[in-house]
DNA sequence: TTCCCTTACGTACACAGAGTATGTATCCTG
DNA sequence: CAGGATACATACTCTGTGTACGTAAGGGAA
């Protein structure tokens, strides 16, 4: 009995969506079936098969528009941060720590999605997003040719840790290890700054 | 009929472990059956729930002595390195480098990992292994007491991905990305050295 | 030696969850 | 206003985990 069409329909797989991305959040991918999904979304199976091609599918649509609001994030600081690219890694590399320890991201990014779409297409997509914007920024403060990807990776990692650093630490000092993880972080990124 | 008795049992026990660590390597832990694991080892999947308390502590032992393996190799290495910590941070950084990525360590511990044991135990384990050598020399090294959690978990970040992408990459080219990934490192310590 | 408890498995079963096949009511297009 | 196409719901199958139970050998205690 559907009583949905077209503009409907969207809105529905965008319920389911958004039910996935609290449930993996906040249970990791392995705990949250799809009856779980369904049941809080108001809908049965049948609708989520019919919209996404089965649980990894649908994950992978979570982790893609997660992914995708955090590389926002980065992208708009770095051009608020101005022209000197020295300024704009400063800025993007806070705004990416904030951005990706903020929101449900944490848990879906960095700890379930390497393992359940893989390394390589995590990868991939990463370097759609905000990977890219890290890249590119390196590339103009300097960095070698022959060693951007590897310094993209090393930064890019670094970040990654540190966000999972702030998110699981203590929650009475959320703040504080905010704090040091930025301090540090700049620390870090000074050898690359003039 | 149990053909076995201590020492016997023991030999089993390794046995399954040394069949879970090829096959979660090669596969992933989600693809990865109890009944793939038992065949492999020549026992039934009722052996493998005798040794262990379910496939997670499989899992989790297979980790912990992977782990065990990489803290060694670069405590070894640290050590050879002799007495001035700046020498000692570099020596064990390529070591960690190495050693994760020659074993069948990477897909186990550091894709799996985190998503099976879950992060806190991951980090509780690594804490306990070769970050608790990162977290020492960086001490010694002169990094603010302030900063050092922060630090730690930034650098192994660092590392930690650097690893996942020589492992990952193209295979004819591996060699050549390992020489990017050591060269991209050094800089990076560069700034935490005299 | 015999008894009996424990160890070290094997076997059989229950149950959850993923994926698939099928049914069906609504929408949309000609 | 037919007739597909869409958007779901329902029902079923199958794989894999976990658990309960069975059972043969080892090893002290009597």
């Amino acid at each position: 009995m559907p009583r949905a069409s077209a503009a409907v329909a969207a809105q529905t797989a965008q319920r389911v969506l958004d039910s996935a991305t609290r449930l993996f959040a906040s249970r990791g991918y392995a705990a949250v079936s799809l009856d779980d999904v369904a049941q809080s979304a108001g809908v049965t199976r049948g609708a989520v098969y019919h919209h996404y091609a089965n649980k990894a599918g649908l994950f992978g649509a979570v982790a893609a528009s997660l992914q995708a609001n955090v590389a926002d994030a980065v992208a708009v600081a770095a051009e608020v941060a101005g022209a000197q690219p020295a300024e704009q890694l400063r800025a993007g590399s806070h705004a990416f720590l904030d951005a990706i320890t903020a929101a449900p991201a944490v848990q879906i990014l960095l700890i379930d999605a390497p393992a359940v779409v893989g390394w390589q297409e995590w990868r991939r997509l990463d370097a759609q997003n905000s990977a890219a914007l890290l890249r590119e920024v390196l590339r103009e403060v300097g960095v070698a040719d022959a060693l951007l990807d590897a310094t993209t990776a090393l930064l890019s990692g670094a970040m990654n840790e540190a966000a999972l650093w702030v998110a699981q630490s203590d929650e009475t000092e959320t703040d504080t290890a905010r704090d040091q993880a930025h301090a540090a972080l700049d620390r870090l990124l000074a050898s690359f700054l003039p």
